[in-house]
DNA sequence: CATATAATTGACCCAAGGTCAATGACTTAA
DNA sequence: TTAAGTCATTGACCTTGGGTCAATTATATG
């Protein structure tokens, strides 16, 4: 990585940061592009250099913490698929509480925009890896955990269902609840009935 | 009701009707205010006569089919609680589908923005009597077929988190799944677990 | 009929998202 | 070393469309 690549990644970090600090205190409404950049020390035009539209930013916002929860479940290989998922769930939470709500407000309203267009790479829309909790799935399947006909997609969206309903509820709610109770009664009541119909006894 | 009256509650029929039309064809970012009273043939300020805000209008919108569960509930009085609570979850999504992706999107996103203050009489922020819900619940603890000790909050709370991620991830995919047969996978397999703890044998 | 009230109008305002030609720092190849 | 090429940066400027408001018209009231 040259000088100036690395010169561009810093502005990029910059105006992320920036931008989370100020989202997160204030609410993506108020803020406004001017803001984020005087606050990173740039001029306006480059916030257009990294992002497509303001709301883009918060899709990157976001996905850092996320992120770490796919390298912690490649660690837990061995283990049974209930364990797996919970911790899936939990740790789901827990980025969705350490985010904040004007940051998963945000998030929420911006995957609803049907203009939204991801600028990433890989073109995915959801901050959290969907294909990991799939890949769970199927790993269970092979271990002979689960049954050969569980219809794997259906189980990965009404996991996704799950949190993402607790997520929108708890914006909502103006954080009303405790989200880390809240996933933990889901676990422990909804995970394993869920399941049990495709769980090799 | 005089002639004025009557006129002014003409206009913002008109006004509704137009903006359902454009929003459920086109969505809620790609019209304008103008485009609306255009449609409804009246001036572009006689919009903010009716509602604070563009956005605004999307609450009256979808309250109309949601309002019409409650007066159904109420003739199902006698009925056992799963009952209740399976019908209350398949209309919801039954308005849900029919208001289509592009109302329902737009009226998770306006539920969610910090500034959305309600103009309606009663402040309700959700367009769907979430007080109906607890009336149910606390009804079947009257009649003991919930325990005393029942915390309906909290059972209010999962059962909307649970609607409301169906409705924002049937508008996130871009409605790749039915709603109806998701609900009604729902109240088969999780509904009875969630209420089993408290249930009176 | 005069006064009060309420709905309607559309020209106008303006905040803020987004554009782009010019600039200059850095890279590359001869 | 240097000249050409590349690319991030800049900030004045454009544009869109949400929202305002004084004037007007229609209706109600006494």
């Amino acid at each position: 990585m040259n000088k100036r690549q690395l010169a561009a990644q810093n502005t990029k970090r910059k105006l992320i940061t920036a931008a989370l600090e100020l989202i997160k205190e204030n609410g993506f409404d108020i803020i406004n592009v001017e803001d984020i950049t005087r606050k990173a020390g740039v001029a306006k035009g480059t916030f257009y250099t990294y992002f497509k539209r303001k709301e883009d930013i918060v899709l990157d916002i976001s996905r850092v913490p996320f992120s770490e929860i796919v390298d912690e479940l490649l660690l837990m290989e061995s283990m049974e698929i209930t364990k797996k998922l919970t911790h899936y769930c939990k740790r789901f939470m827990e980025c969705v509480e350490s985010c904040g709500i004007n940051i998963c407000r945000q998030w929420t309203r911006d995957v609803l925009d049907p203009n939204h267009v991801p600028n990433n790479k890989d073109g995915q829309k959801w901050n959290f890896d969907v294909e990991m909790l799939k890949t769970i799935l199927e790993n269970a399947v092979m271990d002979n955990e689960l049954k050969p006909d569980t219809p794997i997609e259906l189980l990965t969206h009404v996991i996704i269902c799950e949190l993402y309903g607790m997520m929108t509820c708890w914006c909502m709610s103006d954080g009303k609840f405790e989200p880390l109770d809240w996933v933990e009664r889901f676990c422990d009541v909804q995970l394993e009935k869920i399941l049990e119909q495709f769980t090799v006894k």
